[in-house]
RNA sequence: GGGCCUGUAGCUCAGCUCGGUUAGAGCGCUUCCCUGAUAAGGAAGAGGUCGAUGGUUCAAGUCCAUCCAGGCCCA
């Protein structure tokens, strides 16, 4: 016969948690889950790779929970899931981190110098050992993601899947090269990335200038108007192009000073100040598009370019309405040159300085011309007005260096060609939450510019793009290549087991299959999150390799990631997939909140507000993590974490949950039971224990459908009332069938625990999976060696039983309504009252053995009903009140509530509330007219009157007798003896089996009970014994002055 | 500046889909009580203009509008 292990009420969480790791790995869990699925319908799941560029954070933990409960959920269901880990490897966050270790302030220079070679091998390092902390991360969460065959996007065989991705995009003629605007250091000679401009805001002070631009075509030009153009970088009017205005703002024609300007109409007052106006006309931007007008310098060739544009981003806040326009230095500008077709013409050169050709300002650095340009219009009086203006601009973090917005030649996808197929492809995709479909996301497709994919960097996958060198510029033919295999034959070499990234990859060139002149590649590298939205086919290496693997998990039917990935992973994944396979690749999407600090902030290095994950597992464990992550809130709604937090995750529920297994393992091997004992059908087990399992296939229906619907806050609530109900309600008032072995209560428990444990799995593996071993596996060894292999539990509609459920609510209620009571009238629980009287809807029809739960935790001997209307039970010790109901009069009465409810009140509670108790309704009088109104639209309460201890809510009261007798008085004497011995044994440790002798000496009421309950006494403690008198062995006493007692206790045996 | 999310007790959060008159729970605090598993449990108390204003309605934390604050993403 086995009998359980013992479970020691205290339990070292993280230390267990190690042990079951152990056993994980000895027993191979995850591979075997995967193995023993693999026949069961599939769920695809798609892992968002982490950048590896720095030690994995709290936040890192919080998107690796949601994706391993819902796959570990599944799993249980019968479905088979594979996962994938990933890591990013490229990208400019990992150069960043190899710059900083390599003490590199230079930027690009530095990079060049050191060698591109060694600095890319430094950035493969770097990732490799980052890589090494979140492997530690990911295991010791317990996240299930096979780490072994993790995609990396670095690996040759990726790399390859990407670039035939980009081929299929560049065939269908989407992947093409143009203008792209960046702020830039003219210094570094680099482009920097929006984390890094961040840093380097200040407000400087820069010219402010207001230039008159005069029409030169339409009725305007005949008014002789100029358009009154404001500008805070004089500098790129030498590249003017355009003039933007908005399409719906009004502008003006003012006559002002003796001339005629166009201004938009918000601002007329703000530009003129008092100086009258004349308003000539008024137009909408609209009408303004394509005036022509005369360019304020005429030192660079602009072709085909100088008229009014429109444009949505142009406010009215500054300036004149009217926005000058350089597409080489404004990215908005840019967009309105793209849909204009205008040219992009840049006089400045990459260091920053003016093209030394160029008059007046040739060889200038760019900020150095606005003083000759702003003295030239003033000369030319073209210059309306002049001031200065501080604002915040943003400066090379590296060098103080002011930043250009520049245009650089980039190579971009067109998505906005696809656009429409991608706001399809997100119609049929399945957003958690709902809003984010049409919100964020939604919004963001609908604003969909092109992507702009490469980068002037070094560490990235290469674009795999040659240019031959048979024509210069615009007429060179370019070659995109999908694999090295491809490549190998277009070089005439064997390049297949080539690392393909730079600077090895740009030394292979080949022949122009169009000229046969030699092409070299392209220098960039493309944007990392390209990479990361390839890993649905570049996971397998497919097509090249792996095809039918892909073909069979496209799309995924689950991804999940924080809310802050909606322009990212989110976009990138469904771009690719629409661009490359027309459909999107993922079904359904659920998008987290953020995790915050206890304040309230988003943990970042700087605000040194970061939690160590690591710390928090050995403090915690990671299954107090894990269930704060999933369940302290809604999961798309960001939450704060902390230490108080987890503690309390770890004494509500774990611990407490960790206790009823340990409880029912003490009795169960307290009583030889075990689980294939006999147990009495269900139907015959008492209503207590047909009621923890009644809730119990409830809390398994809840749980299912809030996990069907990914919202584990709602099943974690649901679990931790059960776990509350189970222990603090099932168990307490089941102690002493356990103590006697009883088998139903026993099995009733086991079964609770076994059920509760397998819905528990997917939340907390690590102490499930003790509590399975200990508790199922060890004494069953047929059942499978890992709660994580076991199915997810079946709901049995047979034993869910809402009418119990209903009565043991009202029990429950009462229960609490006595210790008011009690509480109200300081008279102890452990002091026996002869009985309590209730009134309440649903009392009647409470059953006896519901009844005994109440008046055993209430200490009462006897429970009446408190019915005012019949003499002798308490009718006189009542008042009645009757209120109405509102949510029942309201559907019936409509307008007419308010009085039907003050009739109520006015009518004597007392008549009203006899009326309804012998003819089921009652007529009260509303505006002189007869209404019956029935039980369902009153509440009646009663409460009773001095004397006794009552407490009333919601039309239902308990009222204790608090009349005492000589022998309520004795009892109760009984009792707190039965407690002081019951302390004493356990503070010797005694096993709670352990049978004692006793002996007490004691004067007056307390012998005089004592002498009388010695019976009961002896049972309740265990006792062989009970001697009055002291005894002749020397054992320690134990006083107790209050009574006039001492007793004394040991062991037998 | 735009879009979205959030705002309920000192703190963390339910409740809002589908409106019902005493707005709940946990943590923390005070006082009691219970204890034959528990680091637990229970009762009472203190603590709320349910972000603000207006509207719809017999009735608004809940529906509508506007505004404010914080967050995220974008500019």
């Amino acid at each position: 016969m086995r009998a359980f292990r013992p479970m020691p009420p205290q339990v070292d969480l993280p230390a267990l948690e190690h042990e079951v790791l152990a056993r994980w790995r000895d027993r191979d869990v995850f591979a075997r889950s995967l193995k023993q699925s693999a026949d069961g319908p599939l769920w695809t799941f798609f892992e968002g790779p982490p950048t590896a560029n720095g030690k994995p954070g709290t936040h890192h933990v919080e998107a690796r929970v949601f994706k391993d409960l819902f796959p570990r959920y599944r799993t249980m269901k019968g479905f088979h899931v594979p996962r994938r880990a990933g890591w990013d490897c490229h990208g400019l966050p990992v150069e960043l981190e190899v710059e900083k270790r390599l003490g590199f302030t230079g930027g690009k220079k530095d990079i060049e110098a050191y060698g591109i070679a060694e600095f890319n091998a430094r950035c493969r390092e770097s990732v490799e050992e980052h890589v090494d902390e979140f492997n530690r991360l990911t295991e010791r969460m317990g996240y299930w993601v096979d780490l072994d065959e993790a995609y990396w996007t670095m690996n040759a065989p990726y790399v390859e899947s990407v670039w035939w991705s980009l081929k299929q995009i560049y065939d269908k003629g989407l992947l093409v090269q143009d203008h792209r605007v960046t702020p830039y250091c003219p210094r570094c000679g680099t482009g920097l990335s929006d984390h890094e401009v961040a840093q380097g805001y200040y407000d400087v002070t820069d010219p402010s200038v207001f230039v008159r631009f005069p029409v030169t075509s339409g009725p305007l030009a005949e008014l002789g108007a100029a358009l009154l153009v404001w500008t805070t970088t004089p500098w790129t009017l030498i590249s003017n192009t355009a003039v933007a205005v908005h399409p719906a703002v009004t502008y003006t024609v003012v006559r002002v000073d003796g001339e005629v300007l166009v201004v938009a109409e918000p601002l007329v007052a703000k530009v003129f100040g008092d100086t009258p106006v004349e308003v000539l006309r008024t137009m909408a931007g609209s009408e303004l598009e394509h005036t022509t007008y005369d360019r304020p310098f005429d030192l660079v060739d602009i072709p085909g370019a100088h008229y009014v544009g429109l444009a949505d981003y142009v406010t009215v806040d500054d300036g004149t309405g009217l926005v000058h326009q350089s597409p080489a230095f404004g990215a908005e500008d840019l967009l309105v040159a793209r849909r204009y077709g205008l040219p992009v013409v840049n006089p400045v050169t990459l260091d920053g300085h003016f093209d030394a050709s160029l008059p007046l300002v040739g060889g200038l650095f760019f900020k150095a011309a606005d003083a000759p340009i702003v003295a030239d219009l003033e000369a030319r009086g073209r210059l309306f007005r002049r001031e200065n203006y501080t604002h915040s601009y943003p400066h090379c973090w590296r060098c103080d260096t002011a930043l250009i917005y520049y245009a650089l030649p980039s190579w971009y996808i067109r998505t906005t060609e696809v656009k429409d197929r991608l706001l399809e492809e997100n119609k049929r995709t399945r957003w958690y939450p709902e809003t984010i479909k049409h919100g964020r996301y939604g919004d963001w497709l609908n604003n969909n510019i092109d992507w702009a994919l490469s980068r002037n960097r070094y560490w990235g996958t290469p674009l795999p793009i040659w240019r031959c060198s048979g024509n210069e510029g615009e007429g060179a033919h370019l070659t995109c290549v999908g694999s090295l295999a491809e490549l190998s034959a277009l070089s005439g070499t064997d390049v297949t087991h080539l690392d393909p990234h730079r600077p090895y990859i740009d030394d292979v060139t080949l022949t122009c299959p169009q000229c046969s002149t030699t092409a070299t590649r392209v220098p960039e590298v493309i944007d990392c999150w390209y990479d990361a939205g390839s890993m649905p086919f570049a996971q397998w290496g497919a097509p090249h390799r792996n095809a039918e693997e892909f073909e069979r998990a496209y799309p995924a039917q689950f991804i999940c990631e924080a809310i802050d990935q909606t322009r990212g992973w989110f976009y990138t994944l469904m771009a690719i997939g629409t661009l490359v396979f027309d459909r999107s690749s993922y079904e359904t999407v659920l998008c987290l909140g953020h995790i915050l600090d206890e304040q309230g902030r988003k943990m970042s290095k700087h605000l040194g507000n970061v939690l160590d994950p690591f710390e928090l597992f050995e403090r915690h464990g990671a299954d107090a993590l894990r269930w704060f992550m999933l369940c302290g809130g809604s999961p798309w709604s960001s939450r704060r974490v902390g230490d108080r937090a987890l503690e309390e995750v770890v004494r509500k529920v774990l611990l407490t949950y960790w206790n009823t297994a340990s409880f029912l393992v003490l009795y169960a091997n307290a009583n030889n039971w075990q689980p294939s004992s006999a147990a009495p059908h269900y139907s015959d087990r008492p209503a207590l224990d047909r009621w923890a399992l009644s809730q119990l296939h409830a809390v398994v229906a809840e749980v299912d459908a809030a996990l069907d619907d990914f919202d584990s806050a709602r099943a974690g609530r649901a679990l931790a009332a059960y776990v509350d109900d189970l222990s603090n309600w099932y168990v307490r008032r089941s102690r002493r069938r356990f103590w006697d072995g009883d088998p139903s209560a026993l099995a009733t428990l086991h079964e609770c625990v076994e059920v509760l444990t397998r819905l528990l799995a997917p939340f907390v593996p690590f102490v499930t999976d003790e509590v399975h071993e200990r508790l199922v596996r060890d004494v069953d060894p047929s059942v499978a060696d890992s709660v994580h292999l076991r199915a997810w539990p079946a709901v049995d509609d047979a034993l869910v039983d809402v009418e119990l459920g209903e009565h043991m609510a009202l029990v429950r209620r009462l229960v609490e309504l006595g210790r008011a009571a009690r509480a109200d009238a300081a008279v102890k629980t452990r002091q026996p009252l002869a009985r309590a009287m209730v009134s309440a809807p649903g009392w009647s029809r409470l059953p006896a053995v519901l009844r005994e739960h109440v008046a055993d935790e209430l200490n009462v001997r006897a429970l009446d009903t408190l019915d005012p209307a019949a003499a002798g039970t308490g009718g006189d010790l009542v008042d009645v009140t009757a209120k109405a109901n509102y949510r029942a009069l309201g559907k019936r009465f409509g307008q007419r509530t308010p009085a039907v409810a003050a009739a109520i009140a006015d009518t004597d509670a007392t008549v009203l509330a006899a009326a309804l108790r012998t003819g089921g309704s009652a007529t009260v009088t509303v505006d002189g007219e007869a209404v019956t109104v029935g039980p369902d639209d009153v509440v009646v309460s009663e409460t009773p009157r001095a004397g006794w201890a009552v407490a009333a809510a919601g039309g239902e009261t308990v009222a204790l007798d608090l009349e005492l007798t000589d022998e309520l008085r004795r009892a109760g004497v009984v009792r707190e003896v039965i407690r002081l011995v019951q302390e004493a044994r356990k503070a010797q440790g005694f096993d709670v089996s352990d049978r004692i002798e006793l002996w007490w000496e004691a004067e007056g009421e307390t012998a005089e009970a004592l002498a009388e309950g010695a019976r009961p006494l002896a049972g309740e403690v265990l006792a062989t014994t009970v001697t009055h008198g002291r005894p002749n062995a020397p054992l320690a006493d134990h006083p107790v002055p209050e009574l006039g007692l001492t007793f004394w206790l040991r062991p037998i045996g």
